[in-house]
Order: C-alpha cells, then sequence, then structure tokens
DNA sequence: CTGTTAGCGCCTTCAA
DNA sequence: TTGAAGGCGCTAACAG
C-alpha cells in the first residue's frame, strides 16, 4: 500500500510536515538527532516516496526519454547502455522507446512520453524525421531533444561520431593497400551519417586514383540482412570491386556471410572494411578492419549535454563530434591486389 | 510550457472541466460536436495531458519497469524489444535500467522505479539476487514483479524457456553425432537458467554413453569474453572433449574466437553448439547448432502475464516455459569421430 | 526550527 | 448533461 505518507511519518515522529520533507532531501540544517528519527520513522512505516506528487510542485519529474531505433545492434545497445548509466547516475529515470525505424512509431512514443512529462529526450531519430512534427509535439511542452548519431535540423542539439573524419581515415587506409576500387554496401539512404560518411570517403580517395562512386550502391538496413542484399545486388550486376565498405560492422556481417554463400572468401577475394568496430568485429574470421566510433562516450556526451541543456534551455544549440579510430585488421591488411 | 491545463482547454470551448476530461477519455455520452468544440480548443492551445496528475488520483501510472544485466548480448536484446513492444500496445510507457549483473545496482534501480509509481516490474535478475531484498523494496507499494529468464523464489511470475528440454534436446542430438565426450562452457554459475540447462543435458545423455561432467567447466560471464576464458580453461587443463557446449551464443563466440587463436579449428577439431539462436549463429562460418529459445516469445508471453497479474494480484504466481527448437548446422554436423 | 496554508492538474462524486 | 467541491502526496512560502 503506497498509502504511507508524509504525513504519516512525521506524525510518527512527532515533527512536522516540512520538517519530514526537508530531511527527505538532505537539508543541512536539520539537527541529526531529529532528522534520525524521521528516518526511523519511514523505515518502520514502510514510507515510499511519491516522486509524480513531488513533481506536480517541482515542475521536473527527473525522467528522461531515450527512443532508438534498434537495439539488436550492439552498436545502439552500447549507446544506450552508457545513457542510461549517465543518466541514473545523475538521478533520472529513463523511459525508452524502440522505433524500429518507423517515424509514426516514433512520435507515438515521442508524445507518450512526453505526457510522461519527461524532463529531455534523447532521439536517435529513424529515417524520415523531420523538424516540424517534432517541435509539434515537443514545443507544448518545451521539452528539449537531443540528437543522437543522426541529425535532421540545426536547431536541435547534436551528438555522434565524426563521420567525416571516419570516412577519411578509412579510405586513406585503404589507398595505402593498393585497392584499386571501392563501394559501400547498404545502410539508410537519407541518413546525416551515411552522407557524411561518404563524403568522408571522398575526400579520403581524393587524388588517389581509387575508384569510388557512391551512387553504384543501394541503400539497405542497417543490419545484417540489409548486408547480404546489398552484397548481392552489386554481384548480380557483375560488378567485383577490389574493397567493400560495409556502412557499419552489423552490415559487414551480412557481408561476410553472402560472400560465402557464392564460396568468396572475405580478405582474400575481396577486401572488406567497416565502420563502428563492435566487439564481434575482432571475433570475426577473419578479423574485420572497422573505424571505431565510440558508442560509450558518445553516450555520455550526449547526457552531459542534454542536462546541461535542461539547466539552460537558452543555450544556443550545440554539436559535439567524437573521434574515430581506425582500427586495421585481416579482411583488409591481408588482401593482396590481384595481378 | 506545459501551462495549459483542462481547465483552460474547457473555458476556452465553453464546457465544464468534467465533460472536458470526459472527452479526453472517449466518453460516448457526450455530444460530437461538443467533443469536436474541445478537440478543436486542445489543439489551439497546445494542451498536454499531464499524467502525472491523472495518476495522482487514478492511482496507476501507466508505466512498467524493465530492469535487465546486458542488452549487448543480442538475446537479452531482442527480449528488451519485445516487451517494449507489448508494454507500448497496452498504452504503458517502460522504464529501463541495466543491472550489468550488478545486484546492488538493481536493487537501486529496482527502488527508483518503485518511486516512480511503476505498475509493475519485468526483472531479469542478476546474480545473487534475493527473494527478501526485492520484496522489501516492491511490498511497501505492492509492485508485482515478473522474473524474466532466470528465478530465484517460487511466489513470484516467471516466464522463460523451457532450459530442461533444451538442454535434453542438444544432447540427445550430440550423442546421435557420436560424440564421447562434452563439456558446458560458461554462464552465470548461480543461475537457474545454467542449473536446468545442466540438469536437461545430463538428462539428454543418460545411457547415451557420452561422457558429461558438469562440474569440470568453470561458469564465467554470459558474453564473448567469458567464452574465451572458458575454453582457455579447459584446453589449458589438456583436456579436449568432442564436442563443446556453450551456455549460450554470446559465449560461443568468444569460444569460436580462442579455438583459432590456438590454431584449431571450431565444427572439425571440435563440434560445438550452444543456447539461444540469435541471429548471429546462422552467419558464423561455420554456422553454429543451436538451440532457439525465442526471446520474442518469452517478451510476449511475459507481457501478458504481469499485465494479468496487475488486474488479479492474488492470483497465485504462475510460470511459463517456453519450448525450445533445435537448429542443427555445420558446427555439430560436419563433425566426425576422431579415428 | 515548526506549523499552517495554498496549490500543482486531474479525476470522481454528488447535486443540480 | 453540467457545475462545484474535494482530494491524491508533496513542496514552497510565510508567519510564528
Amino acid at each position: 500500500m503506497s498509502k504511507v505518507t508524509l504525513e504519516d511519518v512525521s506524525r510518527a515522529a512527532g515533527v512536522s510536515r516540512s520538517t519530514a520533507s526537508l530531511v527527505l532531501r538532505g537539508n543541512t540544517r536539520i539537527p541529526e538527532s531529529t532528522a534520525d528519527r524521521v528516518r526511523l520513522a519511514m523505515a518502520e512505516l514502510g514510507y515510499v516516496y511519491n516522486r509524480h506528487a513531488a513533481n506536480m510542485r517541482r515542475r521536473e519529474s527527473m525522467t528522461l526519454g531515450l527512443i532508438v531505433t534498434d537495439i539488436r545492434n550492439p552498436y545502439f545497445a552500447g549507446l544506450t547502455m552508457s545513457i542510461e548509466e549517465a543518466a541514473h547516475q545523475a538521478g533520472y529515470n529513463l523511459f525508452v522507446g524502440y522505433s524500429r525505424d518507423d517515424v509514426e512509431r516514433q512520435y507515438v512514443q515521442l508524445e507518450t512520453m512526453v505526457q510522461q512529462q519527461v524532463d529531455g529526450v534523447f532521439l536517435l531519430p529513424a529515417t524520415g524525421s523531420e523538424l516540424s512534427p517534432v517541435c509539434g509535439i515537443v514545443d507544448r511542452s518545451e521539452v528539449p531533444v537531443l540528437q543522437l548519431a543522426r541529425y535532421f535540423s540545426d536547431e536541435l542539439d547534436y551528438v555522434g561520431p565524426d563521420n567525416l573524419l571516419a570516412g577519411q581515415q578509412l579510405a586513406q587506409h585503404l589507398s595505402s593497400l593498393g585497392v584499386g576500387s571501392a563501394i559501400l554496401i547498404g545502410g539508410p539512404e537519407p541518413s546525416s551519417a551515411r552522407a557524411e560518411r561518404i563524403r568522408g570517403l571522398e575526400a579520403g580517395f581524393a587524388g588517389s586514383g581509387v575508384s569510388f562512386d557512391p551512387s553504384v550502391s543501394a541503400a539497405t538496413t542497417n543490419n545484417a540482412a540489409g548486408g547480404s542484399e546489398g552484397i548481392a545486388g552489386i554481384l548480380d550486376q557483375g560488378i567485383w570491386p577490389d574493397c567493400l565498405i560495409a556502412y557499419s560492422d552489423a552490415v559487414a556481417l551480412g557481408i561476410y556471410a553472402e560472400l560465402r554463400r557464392r564460396n568468396l572468401e572475405p580478405g582474400r577475394d575481396v577486401s572488406v572494411a567497416s565502420f563502428d568496430d563492435i566487439t564481434m568485429a575482432e571475433l570475426l574470421l577473419p578479423p574485420l578492419t572497422s573505424v571505431a566510433t565510440y558508442p560509450e562516450r558518445i553516450g555520455r556526451e550526449a547526457a552531459e549535454l542534454l542536462l546541461k541543456r535542461i539547466r539552460d534551455p537558452s543555450m544556443a544549440p550545440q554539436r559535439s563530434h567524437i573521434s574515430p579510430a581506425l582500427k586495421v585488421r585481416a579482411s583488409t591488411a591481408q588482401w593482396r591486389p590481384r595481378p
């Protein structure tokens, strides 16, 4: 029975309600003996602090929302876990919703979170997200929204990997290997992340003589099925580049599998590289060259920024880019140019 | 400004507050013309329904809590996503906490969820969970707790895989292959799931002549690192069984990697099998034999049960076991007895 | 340091 | 059908 109220506690402890309330909030001006008596009474009566009631007055709920597309991709799982950790550390509880990359679903989730009075929302936007519907939902309550890993608006905060640099690092590595041609496989077409990675790759390949045409590759879902589909589409056209650049490690897993279905061996018949560097990349055979994008750091940084934004809603929109790091492994390092 | 209240709306629409409230809840006895006027006013004023305020009166928050250990394991990620889906479908928002298999952390998360007035909690218990601290936190508010995938008490509801049957199915498959000896690798020692899988394996191997001694294998964390560590411990003792049974696919991934570091090939030098059948199992080389335990079904079933429990707190504790299905793949099927 | 008072926004009840 | 009133549990503001 969550029926034990602060009033009951204060009565049992022989103090006023305001005193009990102050003890709860750790006020130091209350003498220790009184505070102890109050705490004892709370324990004995089985008192449970009701945050909803507190919220009615304080106008903050100590909850945050997180909407991501799909956590079966370990990259997003790591991101989610680090955000949860930072939120809890700051005393917030976290509502989580999975949009499954469906915009409508995402908007519904955003709406219910706003109704639940969240103090802020981390949004890893579904493809097709736009500012105006988001604002329509959010502006009425002035809930700050932070864009995670992908962005669709300059007016909202953003924290994500430095995709441009990541693309550049990877391209430079590949051209140094003597790769003659490379193709990007998969990834959600309209995402800022994919566009940035492409721009980075183009910049990195510039002047190296490596042929790289981003328009060849079709967009796919960001998972293994997308990778299989993407590489199948390329091979079925009779195209056979020296290097396959997966949009992400999740996509690369599908590329490995599809290559083998066709009796091709990744790392030998074609080099393969990717982005994210999830744990699995290193454990695959051959180990997968990947650009680490550090989801844990992105999560920590995002939490820090959103909390700052909650404190100061008038601050100008911020963008934060986390530096990537290339991890060279056998999937590219063992590959040799065809004679 | 979540300052627009139902009173403002009713004033603007020229109706009473109770009428506006009834429109919100979809009452049909209100004439459509009136309802439309109210809805129009809500839209024009930018009204946001405040669930906290509603909760003060209705004594339900329309929120549920979910505490899992770690979603970087795709098995738990799938479980989490299916629970979120079912919760949203039923109109609930979901608080999520990751215990990282730390009991103390788990208790803190449980406590803050209770303070947030959750109507129920899904708990995938951290190793070392016990009934009395959980009850200490939960009983005061009478929040129902459902045990997910592992259990530590008969007094709480439970939904998880039928681990006994899963172990049996796998053992029978292995003995039919002519395996002479098998060892279980990894998994959290004190978990009900591990104990049940062992019992199932023992039952399945009984009378087959396959040597299987569960005491040989050390417990580990439920991830790739645990798998590598587990198999390393076995091989370093000079033990070399015909078959390695991983506690889970996540563990199996580490086994594959460690075997290869030692120039052993899974599926040829030793057969490997596992539990869970996450997407990756099929994509590995060699594809991994695994017993599917269907996290999506478990999640759906769990959500159904918890919602029923919320409606009827006096119901006797329920346990629900989801049937597994063996997926035979090359990691065992291609293995041949050593001469 | 304590007690009192007045809400936060909504829902329920009762009377009109 | 509508209006008025009371209260959910807490906190803030003020007067003792």
